[in-house]
DNA sequence: CGCCCCGTTTGACTCAGATCAATGCGCGCA
DNA sequence: TGCGCGCATTGATCTGAGTCAAACGGGGCG
């Protein structure tokens, strides 16, 4: 079990560029915007999102909001990636999801951010002050409409996830987890064969509900059985899709 | 671990009870209206609400959503207990959770219901055609914003049962499942001490990702020393509460 | 270039919770 | 009132994953 030293907490310190080429260049321009929320938002009405919007951006590490804090700020992902996690007063941690481009955090109960979330990679992020998100929300119902349904899909993925914590066995898991990347990075223009992992065994354990041994285990065992390949521990390639398919179906 | 048979299905023999006190009478009326997201509909409005839903009666055991199909319906619960749940191929199963009064029932992907439902008691359902619901939030903006909330703090209820399940002892997770059900019950306006429990041990199990004996083993367990009583299996009390807490946070 | 650090892998052993197997018991029904 | 059927409890044993410990290896820095 993975075990975090309480007070570890990376300083905020994140450079900010703030409406720099603002009004429709900006968002106009987003790389993230075809996958993001702001799709819902009309051309001619990017200067407004602009407006409301500061671009952050953070170096791995930096832990950009806190569990428990009051949720001033919303946020898209413009391109990097992200975990989730939650810890417990005694030091074990949760992972709670990994998030990349287009993603969007800030759901959660009005009062109190339900997770932490920090940089895996360098980050670049869509920052919206939580006060105007909700004029948007006001003024744009397809806005609205589109984070509904987001929020939506998450309860199911959460659903999904839950099942996994609860019955499956680690090699289970395991798999699943690398076929739901390659998903993911497909969604995204990548390679379905090819992975790039932003986070380590540690990170996957955590979201797993395992141990790194064992979440260090089951990758050797998957190679061994020619299942994936990879040379360093973060970049793997899955050579047996059915293969990978049977285990993480209980096969 | 509990597992069940393949093909065990209710027959959906729902009574149905349509638009009996139609109009401000039967959403007017409804004892659910106050915790449900219909408060968000004006009273003045309410007719219309009325028009699009249907009242349904189920008997405990009775399955009234199947996991996979294509979501004709969503539903809020009038009065009754509901649990959600997956099935795995080979039979185990994941609870995802019980539901109440004026809980809804309707968020997933639009294209496939990521749970089965079923009665735990007798249940009576409002039940909303689709494409009718779609209309009422394209009317309504204050009930798309109401589900929003709604959807937004499911998101955070399911990490901090993801966590439960992917870094809790058997023990913390039955402490925390008590602690859980006594706050719910508060909030209806039930004792926080007396608790009637609708599901069996194998749905807790299912729930919290142990088998029965655990489940069974833990409750004893924490009747010996005194921090619960009961007399049957489903109704207990709390005796210790904070006991109870110290040992949902790992003590 | 070589050293150090941190993430990863591997091995030996342990243990919390699962599995297997009775037994208990409350409730509905005859 | 007694019978039978599910659910629940309890006990004995097993095992998948955790823990503890050591070695490996690659990337960054002096």
């Amino acid at each position: 079990m993975t075990t975090v030293p309480p007070g570890t907490k990376a300083e905020p310190c994140a450079r900010i560029e703030r409406g720099q080429g603002c009004g429709v260049e900006r968002c106009g321009l987003c790389e993230a915007r075809a996958v993001s929320i702001c799709n819902a938002i009309e051309e001619d009405q990017l200067s407004e999102l602009a407006r409301a919007t500061t671009v952050v951006e953070l170096a791995p590490g930096e832990v950009f909001r806190n569990e428990g804090a009051s949720p001033e700020y919303l946020f898209n992902i413009i391109s990097g990636s992200v975990k989730l996690f939650k810890l417990l007063a005694d030091g074990r941690r949760a992972v709670i999801g990994f998030l990349t481009v287009g993603d969007f955090i800030g759901f959660g109960r009005p009062d109190a951010v339900p997770c932490s979330a920090e940089a895996l990679t360098n980050v670049r992020l869509c920052r919206f002050e939580r006060g105007k998100f909700r004029v948007l929300l006001e003024t744009y119902p397809k806005l609205e409409r589109r984070l509904l349904a987001v929020a939506s899909d998450e309860v199911a993925a959460g659903q999904e996830h839950m099942t996994l914590l609860g019955r499956l066995t680690a090699d289970e898991r395991v798999a699943r987890f690398l076929l739901a990347r390659a998903e993911a990075s497909q969604r995204l223009g990548g390679s379905s064969k090819d992975l790039e992992l932003p986070m380590t065994r540690s990170d996957i354990a955590d979201y797993l509900g395992l141990t790194i041994e064992t979440v260090s285990r089951v990758f050797t065992r998957l190679r061994r059985k020619e299942l994936i390949d990879y040379k360093t521990a973060r970049s793997v390639t899955l050579q047996d899709r059915p293969g990978l398919l049977a285990i993480s179906e209980g096969g």
